[in-house]
DNA sequence: TGTGTACTCGCAAATGATTTGCGTATTTTT
DNA sequence: AAAAATACGCAAATCATTTGCGAGTACACA
């Protein structure tokens, strides 16, 4: 199944991906149709086998669902994002619960600004 | 001008608003064009008056652009948000700043689950 | 081996929020 | 009031993503 390809793009990628970036990586390797890497990414995401995460451009990145948890810095100029690990958010999460009684699942968290390199650059 | 009117219906609500919403709001008053809203609507983030935030659903929302901090918790089954101010984010987006060089303008933080509300109701 | 059932895909068309081109009002400037 | 600049409506365009449908493929079981 073309599935395979589409998932091991994703588990071989360290960083999120967009549907378009899967796309043309696995058809560097096998014919493959966008709809195909879209309905699969759907398939993969309600598996939890893929977390999808929209971001602030309306584009939905794709990666690996593990337990760790990753959050991005991405650049207002070149757009690139750059993982960190920093988080304290699963305090805040549970403290939110404590007050709220509002049980939460997961968040995404998307930190904006100029990366070093850009502001060399600029 | 019509963009007085779309101004004041972000300025009068407490929570944030779609384009369609405030289209909406609006059109009970005097006769718009949703794509004059969104023109407006642009025009007003550019000029830092008002903060736009892409949510997960894609749909983009509106609020008046404030120095306080408020974040929301979005319902997963009902699709409500919740304004919250909790957030100990600044401190980490500091904690950014210095050990990546990364400086960050802004931040965007959204949590999922289930408001107490739906939880009753399963 | 035959056939039924369930997926898997490709292709083209649909979707839905948002944007844009363009021509016409309406406001602002001089 | 004429000229220059904006604001606006309308219809068509965008663009990522979804969906309907029909054809191909796989697996099960008799």
């Amino acid at each position: 199944m073309k599935k395979d390809f589409i998932f091991d793009v994703i588990k071989n990628s360290t960083n999120s991906l967009t549907a378009e970036e899967i796309y043309n990586d696995v058809s560097q390797n096998i014919d493959v149709n966008l709809s195909t890497v879209y309905r699969t990414l759907n398939n993969l995401v309600d598996k939890n086998l893929v977390t999808k995460v929209v971001r602030q451009d309306k584009i939905a990145y794709y990666e690996l669902a593990n337990d760790e948890h990753k959050h991005y810095l991405i650049c207002d100029k070149c757009n690139n994002a750059y993982p960190t690990d920093m988080c304290d958010l699963d305090k805040i999460a549970r403290k939110i619960k404590r007050e709220t009684g509002f049980s939460i699942t997961g968040h995404t968290l998307e930190f904006h600004g100029i990366c070093p390199e850009c502001r060399e650059n600029a």
